[in-house]
DNA sequence: GCATGTCAAGTTGTG
DNA sequence: CACAACTTGACATGC
């Protein structure tokens, strides 16, 4: 087996840095002077792509997470914009063909991970359309950028946990190809579990991201085991390299165990991992960043090898 | 300049 | 019933 580490959106050390801006600091302008700022905003953040996916190479991190808002307010209502409205676009898409080649050259994976506000099973139809909307934006951006997976949780349970996920089998018919094929569930750490979600993957043909941290907050009876390998049968199917998070609790695992620490406990890697019969990437959720990873990699030394 | 409060969005659970 | 927790640092604002 092999184990592929994977960095989450941000460095901790290294000078990456990707900027943004508000929807009120832009309300101020007319919209072309809106456009122009958006425009260079995403044009930086393109080329910060780059460098961090360089920065990756460099540290011997061979997973990246995009951060949701790389082109700021791209699906905002009123601020919101499309690739060819922007100055420079040409230059933006360049970009973005370059982050694709040297992810390519480099046999890099990278993901998108929408977050809480994106509920494709609500049942608020304004609610679903504008979630609908930004994972095609997201789908969007990984296929300029050669990302395989936008990762999704599956949201709310108005009603209950079946009619949410017929909800969402729904919504999910609806969307494009660039989005249903890239897109994956996760295990959340109130709602629903492995157990629940394994079963709605294997129907729709979709991956399912384990999260062995939020399997702990949000335990279903499955051991870490069964529910590696219920995750890991999704993705073979697919013939895709299977996904998993890690992360360690902040406060240790007490009365709350939820938030995340800066470092991974390595006690809270599942040795079961490392005796997978396949490659896996693992994307790594702690807040010293790329700092954690190396500190991971240390103590995963000799146990496993690592791409 | 530097410190501080804000940021588009949903849902659940707490106080 | 209102608000904090999710996560999170960069940016905008105000002194």
């Amino acid at each position: 087996m092999a184990l592929r580490l994977g960095l989450c959106c941000l460095f901790a050390a290294a000078p990456v840095k990707f900027r943004r801006t508000t929807a009120t600091a832009l309300a101020r302008l007319g919209r072309d002077e809106q456009l122009a700022r958006l425009s260079s905003l995403c044009l930086e953040n393109s080329m910060t792509l780059l460098a961090a996916l360089e920065e990756c190479q460099a540290l011997g991190i061979s997973a990246f997470r995009v951060m949701s808002p790389l082109f700021p307010l791209f699906t905002h209502p009123e601020r919101g914009y499309q690739l060819g409205d922007l100055p420079d676009h040409d230059a933006i898409d360049g970009k973005l063909r370059e982050v694709a080649a040297f992810r390519r050259s480099r046999g890099m994976r990278l993901s998108f991970h929408p977050d809480q506000f994106v509920v494709l099973s609500s049942p608020r139809p304004p609610v679903a359309a504008s979630a609908a909307a930004e994972l095609e934006y997201q789908g969007v951006l990984a296929s300029l950028t050669g990302a395989d997976v936008v990762n999704l949780h599956l949201g709310g349970v108005h009603e209950g946990k079946p009619e949410s996920m017929t909800r969402f089998r729904h919504a999910f018919a609806g969307l494009t190809e660039a989005v249903k094929t890239r897109l994956t569930l996760e295990n959340d750490d109130r709602l629903y579990t492995p157990a629940d979600l394994a079963p709605l993957c294997r129907e729709l043909g979709i991956g399912l991201v384990y999260d062995v941290h939020h399997h702990r907050c949000n335990p279903d009876g499955l051991s870490v085991a069964a529910a590696t390998e219920l995750s890991l049968e999704t993705w073979r199917a697919l013939g895709r390299e299977a996904y998993f998070h890690l992360s360690s609790p902040k406060h240790g695992w007490g009365a709350k165990p939820r938030p995340h620490a800066d470092y991974i406990d390595f006690a809270d890697f599942p040795e079961e991992w490392l005796r997978l019969g396949c490659a896996v990437t693992v994307d790594v959720e702690a807040k010293a960043k790329e700092l954690a990873i190396a500190r991971l990699r240390s103590d995963l030394a000799g146990r496993c090898q690592l791409l």
